[in-house]
RNA sequence: GCGCCCGUAGCUCAGUGGAUAGAGCGCUUGCCUCCGGAGCAAGAGGCCGUAGGUUCGACUCCUACCGGGCGUACCA
């Protein structure tokens, strides 16, 4: 990195001595093949573009490039220099020297106190937010598999980030499965929780959460699946509902249960995915501390006013002029309904300013579970914790420079009307600040609607995919699949390794199955929509995690044969004086040198590649990146026996290659989330 | 109607304004002499939706059109 801005400074230096020409941006790329060189400046181009506006004189860009070739040459890591095409500028590193300086370990970053640690800007993302009243389902690990990524990918950038997964526990989902324990099994609080304590592990609460939230839908509809709701049992929704809010009563106290068990659960299926979260703020303390405060902040600045007259007469509504009235409704978005309760949106922009740190409150917190590493997450109170024990170690949560929120592409016109009210309240901060991570949803392939046994309609039959929805019931759970991957990995594993402990197995089996299922979530781009099939989620070949895992294993499996010392005696001779750099040098002049070089490029890419995946918020990117690097591995794995390799200076750098590409596809797959077992 | 997203190989998808447009799956054909075949190699397969424009240069940027998806709630 540091290389390429100095070769970049030269080539502007020179542009402005020869050419007169104050280049601000530069390009530079990487060239096609590797025989074309290691990096190339399409800058000739625009040279003579510049020059032709300033002088009017025409200048061949094949010409203007040849003038610069000896200023990048003079460098001591640049071999050499070549025009290429209409007028490209070709570098070749030497590449003894880069191998040498690429295999050295990383600089260790200085040890940071707390103190300065506090005072670095803070990310904040925003993911999972499951309702909690149901199992999750692969759409949702989408959303988790990605945030939990992008997290994973900022800090490897070297970025300070805080991990939150909103709680909505007093909304309208609770409330059905609510009226489904109460009205449809006429259960109490004490009954649930018997029922909870008897269910089976492999059928849990949320499970059975799942069916229930289902039952209710058909339960409104007085059993008919294509009937209207009937209104006298959908007053028992919102009886519930205001129950709910209203607090201190029993239907709140099952409410609360139902909505905390059910995270608990959320939380277990994602440490399976080793995602982890800081904080849950949950919908409730929002309501409690932040609501008022906000929604002063609102009126003040404006962006609200309470609407007298037409189809929103009585509401506090936020006019959004990037949208058109229509004949249904008005451009208008309400706020606070005309009952005086708040809609989704307006929670919304409540904790959106919370967790910029907008509104000068904080919640209470109390620990909620503690992971295995001893990291704890919190979750807001609406009183001080007597059982959190020590308030001072409560870290300080919010107050965020900028904030991701996960949320998929169907809700970016509530996340426009966040950023919207964010802006108005405080325009110090701006719109910059809140960044909707949209992405496209989850839904099922027409081949996993048939192994799913769902019928469908004529009309659904025509689509290239069926939409989920949690209130049918129709969805592939989180665990369901995540059990079924680690069957079959499981089976793999025990027919390859029989000498293996059942430990060692499962442990492998699970490091694929979680490979396979993360790296199927990130390997398409954010925008494309994920129609889900289940052959290809299962598969452990091609395009897929196992197969990067597998390039990484058999790569140490190389080290567990080979001496520590001749690693060591290998990455001497790297770093030796010029006898060995010569000699170096003519392995990569030789034959199926440049396949060799081409690998050692991509691997030092790493860095980069993390820095433009932060960048652009893409874990695609590195996913990407991280398979075409075990692509390469395999390559050169089948092509080189590296420890029968006798000649010493080929033998040292087939060493060394192998050993800088392992950890640099380690680090990107950890940076994905996905570990590399010993064996598997 | 309005807003956002998407049309690239048989299928599913990558592709910074730049050089010969790539991958996986599927299909055809080869490769265990071992550091591991969850692998490697070769082959077939493309008016990059259509038509204009900008540019030295367009799959990429702009405009129009055609086709698809998702929004556009006093649901969350």
């Amino acid at each position: 990195m540091e290389l390429q801005e100095k070769l970049r400074v030269r080539v502007r230096r020179a542009a402005a001595e020869k050419f007169g020409v104050e280049l601000e941006q530069l390009s530079m790329e990487v060239p096609p093949r590797t025989e074309l060189g290691d990096l190339a400046f399409p800058v000739a181009f625009e040279l003579a573009k510049r020059i032709k506006q300033a002088t009017g004189e025409k200048r061949a860009p094949r010409a203007i490039a040849e003038e610069l070739k000896a200023e990048l040459e003079s460098a001591a890591e640049v071999a050499r220099v070549e025009v290429a095409g209409a007028g490209y500028l070709n570098l070749f590193y030497d590449r003894a020297l880069f191998l040498a300086r690429a295999i050295e370990p990383a600089d260790e970053a200085p040890a940071q106190t707390q103190a300065d640690e506090d005072a670095r800007p803070k990310r904040i993302v925003e993911h999972t937010n499951i309702n909690p009243n149901k199992a999750a389902h692969i759409g949702h690990l989408r959303n988790a598999v990605l945030g939990d990524t992008f997290i994973r990918t900022m800090r490897a950038a070297g970025e300070r980030v805080e991990v939150e997964n909103y709680i909505d526990n007093t909304g309208v989902q609770v409330a059905d499965v609510v009226v489904g324990f109460m009205h449809i099994e006429q259960m109490t609080l004490e009954d649930v929780r018997r029922l909870d304590a008897s269910l089976p592990p492999e059928r849990p609460f949320d499970y059975y959460c799942w069916d229930l939230y289902a039952r209710v839908g058909l339960f409104y509809r007085n059993g008919d699946p294509d009937a209207k709701e009937d209104p006298e049992r959908l007053k028992l929704r919102r009886e519930t509902l205001h129950a709910i809010e209203e607090g201190a009563n029993a239907t709140a106290e099952l409410a609360d249960y139902v909505s905390m068990r059910i995270t608990d659960c959320h939380l277990d299926t994602m440490e399976r995915l080793d995602i982890r979260y800081d904080v849950l703020p949950r919908e409730s303390e929002i309501l409690y501390f932040m609501w008022q405060r906000a929604f002063e902040r609102m009126k003040e600045s404006g962006v609200i006013h309470f609407q007298t007259e037409g189809r929103n007469a009585g509401c506090w509504v936020m006019p959004m002029d990037t949208h058109t009235s229509t004949e249904e409704h008005e451009a208008d978005k309400v706020i606070v309904r005309s009952n005086g309760t708040i809609t989704y949106t307006g929670k919304d922009i409540a904790y959106q300013l919370w967790k910029l740190g907008q509104l000068g409150i904080d919640f209470y917190y109390k620990p909620f579970r503690t992971y295995p590493d001893g990291h704890v997450v919190w979750v807001s109170t609406r009183e001080p914790s007597n059982d959190g024990g020590d308030a001072a170690a409560v870290p300080h949560f919010g107050a965020g420079q900028t904030v991701y929120n996960v949320i998929d592409s169907r809700q970016s016109y509530t996340q426009e009307v966040v950023r919207r009210g964010v802006e108005a309240v405080a325009p110090e901060v701006g719109e910059a600040a809140s960044v909707h991570l949209s992405y496209g949803m989850v839904a099922l392939s027409p081949a996993a609607c048939a192994v799913l046994g769902i019928e469908l309609s004529e009309e659904d039959r025509a689509r290239p995919f069926v939409e989920m929805s949690g209130r049918k019931g129709l969805g592939v759970k989180a665990d369901d699949l995540i059990n079924r991957l680690e069957e079959n990995a499981l089976r793999e594993t025990v027919s390859r390794h029989p000498e293996l402990s059942a430990d060692e197995q499962r442990e492998a089996a699970h490091a694929v199955a979680i490979g396979a299922l993360r790296y199927f979530l990130l390997k398409w781009t954010r925008t494309s929509v994920i129609a889900f099939d289940f052959q290809e989620a299962l598969s452990f070949e091609g395009e897929t995690g196992p197969y990067c895992q597998y390039a990484a294993v058999r790569a140490n499996s190389i080290f567990r044969k080979l001496d520590e010392e001749e690693l060591t005696q290998a990455r001497a001779f790297v770093h030796a004086g010029t006898d060995e750099a010569s000699q170096l040098r003519a392995v990569f002049d030789g034959e199926g040198g440049d396949e060799l070089w081409s690998l050692v490029t991509l691997a030092a890419r790493l860095d980069e590649v993390v820095a433009q995946s932060a960048q652009q918020a893409e874990p695609a990117v590195l996913a990407k990146y991280a398979f075409q690097l075990a692509r390469a591995f395999n390559l050169f794995y089948h092509r080189h026996r590296i420890i029968a390799e006798e000649n010493r200076a080929r033998r040292s750098a087939l060493i060394t290659i192998a050993d800088f590409v392992r950890r640099q596809l380690t680090r990107a797959l950890s940076t994905l989330g996905i570990h590399v077992p010993e064996r598997m």
